[in-house]
DNA sequence: TCAATATATATCGTATTGATATATACAGGT
DNA sequence: ACCTGTATATATCAATACGATATATATTGA
């Protein structure tokens, strides 16, 4: 599923200028399971521009730099059906943190707790902005959307803070070692 | 974090070819978390034998074709332990299928149904792969990893077992609709 | 004998990433 | 008044990664 595909998608929630659905990965509805950077939706939304499938206006706005807002077209949406009725490719996942845990014994204990101490943070904040979007009233099948990222987030805090000990458990022998 | 540090992180669980290490990706220990292709195992692996990083010998087999096997040198471990020192990037993901969920008024009922059966089909199998890593005898560090990916399959598959009709929702309605 | 599958490496065009540049506007500190 | 930092907003580009394809050997089952 390429950029062009995901900005089709986006545009569907409604008109939105290209820095709307940066934040739209960044913190809103599709934060967590997918994610684009500036350097593939720019480019994708001038793409899809020339090929009619989106609309684009500048608008001029007072307190802020002007912007070019797009909508999907008609044609838009054909093309955005006739996408998703492929076979989705299987699920990418990539934390380097949990590679960081995996190779934990290459780690110094005290960066090893920073990073943990990180990414429990990270989640809980992501966990939040997921209550969020629930909070709004939305359609059942993004209910299923929002929820399962919630469920995702809520079982991953509760296995981190019932598991700490065994991410933690040689670095703690050596403690105790050293204190004997 | 770049295929040629991933590959290294392999590589200090044992020897091993390009083959074997992309299968480590594919449904071995890192398959829950991160994932590297052909088209780039093949060229870090060639650089990072340049750089001195791991040596190569060619391990001739009767049954099947010739193989590289590498090992990481000590040069290439301190050159692993310098870059998981850094701070780690977010989590990305990227779920071609919860896109479709989350666009689910643009796909068909049958389409729709086929890719929640083929999801919930993958989650269980890769929750089988992640019972298999775990039986083996691993150090405290490794078990947390994978029971965080166990953690996260488990709360996965329930959750889209419990909630199923919030994703149906609409297409049953439109089915109890023609039945009356 | 033929087709399919698993093992094994390599390459290449395309797409994405991540960093950087540019610019406007506002808020806060000195 | 001036400087810094932050948020908004768009754009570009080199380095990297992806995904498809090609090539070759060996085994298994029809």
């Amino acid at each position: 599923m390429d950029v062009k595909t995901l900005c089709l998608g986006a545009l569907t929630l409604g008109d939105a200028s290209g820095y709307e659905i940066k934040k739209m990965f960044e913190e809103g509805p599709f934060s967590y399971f997918h994610q684009a950077g500036f350097g593939s939706i720019y480019p994708a939304l001038n793409a899809l521009c020339d090929e009619g499938l989106v609309d684009m206006c500048i608008c001029a706005q007072n307190d802020r730099p002007d912007k070019k807002v797009y909508s999907i077209t008609e044609k838009g949406d054909d093309a955005l059906r006739r996408k998703l009725q492929k076979k989705p490719a299987a699920d990418k996942i990539r934390s380097e943190t949990l590679v960081m845990f995996f190779l934990a014994d290459h780690l110094s204990p005290e960066h090893l707790h920073k990073v943990y101490d990180g990414y429990l943070e990270a989640y809980r904040a992501k966990l939040q902005c997921l209550y969020e979007v629930q909070k709004q009233e939305i359609p059942p099948h993004r209910q299923f959307t929002s929820g399962f990222g919630i469920a995702f987030y809520e079982a991953a805090i509760d296995y981190m803070e019932n598991n700490r000990h065994l991410l933690f458990a040689d670095a703690e022998a050596g403690d105790q070692e050293k204190a004997s």
